[in-house]
DNA sequence: CAATATTATTGATTTGAACCAACATATAGG
DNA sequence: CCTATATGTTGGTTCAAATCAATAATATTG
């Protein structure tokens, strides 16, 4: 185990696949616009091999690392509207009318499914 | 993470934005779903702490804590069209009618900008 | 095909991410 | 209010992320 979490020693398939379709699409818009991995990622801040990782969907690496190269590559601004609150229908239905700070205290044992 | 990337360390403002919201969003659906830290922690394999840092936005962490916790909270759908080279209209009018598998070989330091 | 650039791979090094325990503070809800 | 729970904070441990150098393999282009 270790210093490593489950969630990206072992993702579920679909934050896998979902890894795996974003490091693809960051390699097809780098190669579309004619940058090496190298070039890419200085504009970026990080080394060619980080860059490499990226593509690869790793799971560990910093988020900012992927981000970053949204940014360089100008996709950035699709992250806009991701998980927004006003588009979270199922999250609307679940409220209540006011709004806690913190979570509401579980007086029994709700273990997950 | 150690090393910690420039991107990470000092994250333009469109990234660190990007990530603050995304917290704040996170926060917002996990909350409506009235689950504490601990519990969301749990599903997603990670501990209390580095949910923490998820709502923070803390860049240096890693980018399957982030998706996990999206993937937990039902929400991971979407980030389906995320760089998707269909919506890529700056990347499709850039590519050639060929698809490189590398990036062309630079013959002059073209620096960047 | 040859020459050059890109990308992949391996091994070594450094340092902070992820973890935990313990304690402090804030909030919820009776 | 009171009390259990949620969340924040601190200090310490562990181990792999990020880096680099060198080399190998792959792709591009003349």
């Amino acid at each position: 185990m270790a210093r490593v979490s489950k969630i990206a020693e072992a993702p579920p398939h679909a934050v896998a696949q979902a890894l795996a379709r974003l490091g693809r699409n960051i390699r097809t818009a780098r190669l579309r616009r004619k940058l090496s991995h190298e070039q890419l990622a200085k504009r970026i801040g990080i080394s060619r091999y980080v860059m490499a990782d990226i593509e690869k969907g790793k799971p560990t690496t910093g988020i900012a690392a992927y981000l970053g190269a949204l940014w360089a590559l100008g996709l950035l601004t699709q992250m806009n509207g991701l998980a927004d609150p006003d588009r979270d229908i199922e999250g609307k239905t679940l409220e209540s009318a006011r709004r806690p700070k913190t979570a509401p205290k579980r007086t029994s044992f709700d273990d997950d499914f």
